[in-house]
DNA sequence: GAGTTTGAAACT
DNA sequence: CAGTTTCAAACTC
């Protein structure tokens, strides 16, 4: 874990002082003038200046500066608050101080953020101003802060220059008669390694997030789709729907892409071989994990939102597992919390994941624009063929190969866009697709007497409220991907599309389960005990049992030939996620926007890497497969809802009653209760 | 595109 | 909980 650039500033906790002030670096040190430490000071300025850089001029969008700011306010939060009140306190306070405010006062940041450069501890207090004014910040900063190394290269030299000044600081600091315990040495270094991991997260590559706690990897994958994302929101802020982009979503989606892209520009700038150390990761992890944090409490200043910088004491071990916990909560809330709003579904992100798994065109396809995977209720997301025009967004958004073809897949999806029909629902009912999917109506619809918009938020809140009151589970994912503990207790152990199954089951009477009318069948999923079908045909897998999907081409050759072209293209699709689903990305896509990781079979199933990545990290992972979603396009309605997973009617096969099933029951409710309050109900 | 069929959702 | 009605998607022509 040590490198040697940090060993050198790393002093031993015993008797190392002594030694210090007797080696020859420490004479060097204190043969520094005072001209050096105002140099520190001048350092110092340059890095909070620095902090407060924004590439906005690279990410015009002001929600990526938001995010920026957000992101680097981080920086600040942890080295500025904490070296700029401990180093600036020094004997050349009142100089820095004065640094400061003169670097700062020509950036125009100062006058923003006052409390951010003081040193008088206010700092400490950073969000409510800082965030209050990211916006503005974000706009001034591109011009104002131009003179700062604004590369990536030069941040890092800035960086670097400025660790190895502040370290030497604290050397000097620490000879001082007024030296500190080494408690608050090692808290010092603790700052400076920090500073340094941020740093490091620039340079870090996706694999080696991945190969860590994955929750980075995944969240900088997922900025990519959500970078396309965002940008139709954009664009669909100057149309009708405009309330629909919920604010805290808007700003976590946007700023999740410009993480991501920060990274990648750093990525390609970054020197590589340096801070390598072995548990890098971790300290990645936690680093990110900060910088989430503050992005997340950034984007819902208002949300409680649980900080890692606890966990840094914690044993590295355990680290990973409370970190995927928290942000856990921290997705969960920062879903929750904005109720209905629109946005991206974040569970459908992992669908379209880049990096770790090349996104298959098929899945990617299925993930048509305003599609909603996903399963948890947080779901956010959104996209929407509304603006199929906008996909794209800002500049920066298309300007790598991967993002354009996500661009021309997403408009090409948009082509064959479909939306409810509904014409006596008022689509407030589970009749209409889009409602039942969490979806806002949008344009393309042709219901009659809509009131699914976000102009009824409320009226469809309720409404919500109320169908939810009557079946908590009507909102929940209707099909689940089943594996392990559901394979068990069908009998079955394959992961052919027969392996997932409808919660509830059919209750075909005519089509043999071989048409669209029956739900198992639409989802590409066999009949199970549950349904109640009669004459079950189902080529996914007969409800007796007999999985014909994998024994014989009759099956799916049944489902094509009676399936229509769209019916087809989700029927590949679901094959396609079949063949997927070793992928860390979860392949399956729920019509239901209502849960978190509510299939716990899911959850369970991928414990190790995978599930770091997805279930614990993520928690946003769509496991069920409903392509019946899949023609959605609507907006998204942001809603959180206690609903227990699965069916609407709760008619559990017999074998529930096994142990597995308990045990399954039991896992459900652990990781379906949302870590904060539920909106609705229980 | 209109009409029919179908099964889920809603209602009683 | 069961039966009936309503509804919209799927399907057929």
């Amino acid at each position: 874990m040590d490198t040697p650039h940090k060993t050198q500033i790393t002093p031993t906790p015993t008797s190392s002082l002594s030694k210090f002030e007797d080696s020859p670096v420490f004479k060097y040190i204190d043969s520094l003038s005072p001209i050096e430490q105002a140099k520190s000071s001048q350092t110092d300025n340059a890095f909070n200046s620095l902090a407060f850089l924004s590439p906005s001029s690279l990410f015009p969008s002001p929600q990526i500066n938001c995010h920026r700011e957000s992101r680097f306010s981080v920086k600040r939060h942890h080295f500025s608050a904490d070296l700029s009140t401990r180093v600036l306190q020094s004997s050349n306070e009142s100089n820095a101080s004065q640094e400061a405010s003169k670097a700062a006062g020509q950036s125009g940041l100062y006058d923003e953020h006052p409390g951010c450069l003081s040193n008088d501890g206010s700092s400490k207090g950073i969000s409510s101003d800082l965030f209050d004014k990211q916006s503005d910040l974000a706009v001034e900063l591109p011009g104002t802060s131009k003179y700062d190394c604004r590369s990536p290269d030069d941040n890092l030299e800035a960086c670097d220059a400025l660790l190895k000044k502040t370290s030497l600081e604290v050397v000097e600091q620490e000879r001082s008669p007024f030296q500190r315990s080494r408690d608050e040495w090692k808290e010092r270094q603790r700052s400076f390694e920090n500073e340094r991991d941020l740093r490091k997260i620039r340079r870090i590559k996706p694999s080696e997030e991945a190969a860590g706690c994955g929750w980075v990897a995944v969240v900088s994958d997922v900025a990519d789709m959500l970078t396309v994302n965002t940008s139709i929101i954009h664009e669909n802020s100057d149309g009708q729907d405009q309330r629909t982009v919920d604010s805290g979503t808007t700003s976590f989606i946007s700023n999740i892409p410009e993480f991501s892209l920060d990274n990648a520009n750093n990525l390609e700038n970054a020197e590589s071989g340096d801070h390598q150390g072995s548990c890098k990761q971790n300290e990645l992890g936690d680093s990110v994990t900060d910088q989430t944090s503050c992005i997340l409490s950034t984007c819902l200043p208002d949300k409680p939102v649980v900080t890692d910088s606890s966990l840094k004491k914690d044993d590295k071990g355990e680290k990973c597992s409370q970190l995927s916990r928290q942000r856990s909560i921290r997705r969960r809330c920062l879903v929750f919390e904005k109720s209905p709003g629109f946005g991206l579904h974040l569970n459908s992100l992992p669908n379209i994941l880049k990096g770790q798994n090349p996104p298959n065109k098929s899945i990617l396809s299925s993930m048509k624009m305003g599609e909603v995977p996903s399963d948890n209720g947080t779901v956010v997301i959104e996209s929407s063929c509304e603006a199929p025009a906008s996909v794209g967004g800002t500049d920066a958004d298309h300007n790598t190969p991967e993002k354009k073809r996500q661009k021309f897949e997403l408009v090409e999806e948009s082509a064959s866009c479909k939306r409810c029909n509904c014409k006596r629902s008022k689509c407030l009912k589970l009749y209409c697709d889009c409602f039942a999917a969490g979806l806002y109506c949008i344009e393309p619809c042709s219901c009659l007497d809509c009131f699914n918009k976000p102009i009824h938020e409320k009226m469809v809140l309720e409404t919500r409220k109320q169908i939810e009151s009557r079946n908590p589970q009507a909102f929940a994912p209707k099909v689940i991907r089943s594996t392990d503990s559901v394979l068990d207790t069908w009998g079955e152990n394959n992961k052919t599309p027969a392996s997932a199954r409808h919660k509830r089951g059919c209750n075909c009477r005519k089509s043999s389960c071989l048409k669209k009318y029956c739900e198992c069948f639409q989802a590409g999923v066999g009949c199970s005990p549950s349904c109640r079908c009669e004459g079950c045909k189902n080529s996914f897998g007969r409800k007796d049992g007999c999985d014909e999907s994998g024994s014989d081409g009759e099956g799916l050759e049944a489902c094509e030939k009676n399936a229509s072209d769209k019916n087809s293209h989700d029927i590949v699709t679901h094959k396609n996620a079949e063949e997927h689903r070793d992928l860390p990305v979860p392949s399956n896509i729920s019509r239901s926007s209502s849960q978190l990781c509510n299939t716990p079979e899911h959850c369970s199933s991928e414990s190790s890497l995978g599930q770091s990545k997805f279930n614990s990290n993520l928690q946003a992972i769509p496991e069920d497969e409903t392509p019946k979603v899949l023609k959605h396009k609507c907006l998204p309605l942001i809603l959180k809802t206690n609903s227990p997973p699965n069916s609407k009617r709760v008619s559990p096969p017999h074998h529930e009653c096994s142990s597995s099933t308990a045990q399954r029951s039991r896992k459900l409710i652990l990781k379906s209760i949302p870590s904060f309050p539920s909106f609705c109900p229980p």
